[in-house]
DNA sequence: CAGTTTAAGTCAGCCTTGTTGACATTCCAA
DNA sequence: TTGGAATGTCAACAAGGCTGACTTAAACTG
């Protein structure tokens, strides 16, 4: 029962990772973390007329080909005119294709062009490098439980997004 | 050395949690859990004249009291502009107090005022609460690894600063 | 078929939060 | 004691969120 650590629940769990410090640890990881993860991309799109939004349009649009604008709008969580000011520099400088849809002549469908696909590509390739050499120092298992966790702390509309996305890609 | 699954490497040791796909997932990953994570003091500060950066300044304010401008600029990663932006608002509402320095007296040190306490414990609660059920859902051995890769995921500065700010609190 | 709803786009204006540049004050070392 | 470095403040600007109002075109529905 006693697992000789300082403190158990009657049902023998170990509790000690929910101590309000541990949870403030967490909370300032994810702060730090998310400033490393989002630094290389935005060295390199600092130097163009670009910024963090048009990295979100150009992945999820590179990740799913032919979305439409309305389902961009919900896993990016923005307001439409928002994007619109994004989608329409992209669109502007060749980086975007937007067609008017077949079945549904009001929806328009999103495509890289071969200029959108080479930055999408230098702007992954960056932001991959640093996510490889964490999961590999860190190894498999902490790489399972660092997305057992994100995905814990998801809203659960994010989370079926998430799951969506993921499962079209696999 | 066949393990009964896709790929391994000469040393029997498998990589393919390191695949582009994995990868990728990972940074989906990271961005849906941000937005969870911010979500719920987001929400609270929307009905106040605050932002983010607010929170982000009274957290670290909490966290160490008595800290210098500097010392904040450094962990917030912002210009000094910036951030007495929001400082400044914090003092005129009086949340934060300022005191001039006594052996420096170009230094500011920065505390919580009881009003400044109060914001402080309304915000992190709301997302300890977030990350407490996260946490739990995920279990301890997945805390560790979540943890484990987040430090990897930091630049080493930040990395530092990270580890100063855990041991002055544990 | 008329009227309503939906998808997309636009214009205007606001807010937060980043940035640079210029500047005042204070400290310290040559 | 004076010049440079450090600290903090003020002003102006840009990116990228937001709301609200509106148009156009297409699809749906009674």
């Amino acid at each position: 029962m006693d697992d000789g650590r300082a403190t158990t629940t009657r049902g023998g769990e170990n509790l000690l990772f929910l101590t309000d410090e541990q949870l403030r640890q967490g909370i300032e990881a994810m702060f730090f973390a998310y400033r490393g993860f989002t630094a290389d991309p935005d060295r390199i799109l600092s130097d163009m007329a670009y910024g963090r939004a048009h990295h979100r349009a150009i992945h999820f649009i590179n990740r799913a080909p032919g979305t439409t604008v309305n389902n961009l709008l919900n896993i990016l969580g923005v307001t439409k005119q928002s994007l619109n000011r994004v989608l329409r520099t992209l669109i502007e400088d060749g980086l975007v294709e937007s067609r008017v849809g077949t079945s549904d002549k009001r929806e328009r469908h999103l495509f890289l062009t071969e200029d959108g696909h080479a930055l999408e590509t230098r702007l992954s390739d960056a932001q991959r490098a640093r996510m490889r050499t964490a999961f590999r120092d860190a190894g498999p298992e902490a790489v399972a439980g660092f997305r057992t966790v994100l995905e814990a702390m998801m809203d659960t509309e994010m989370h079926r997004t998430y799951q969506r996305l993921k499962e079209s890609g696999a």
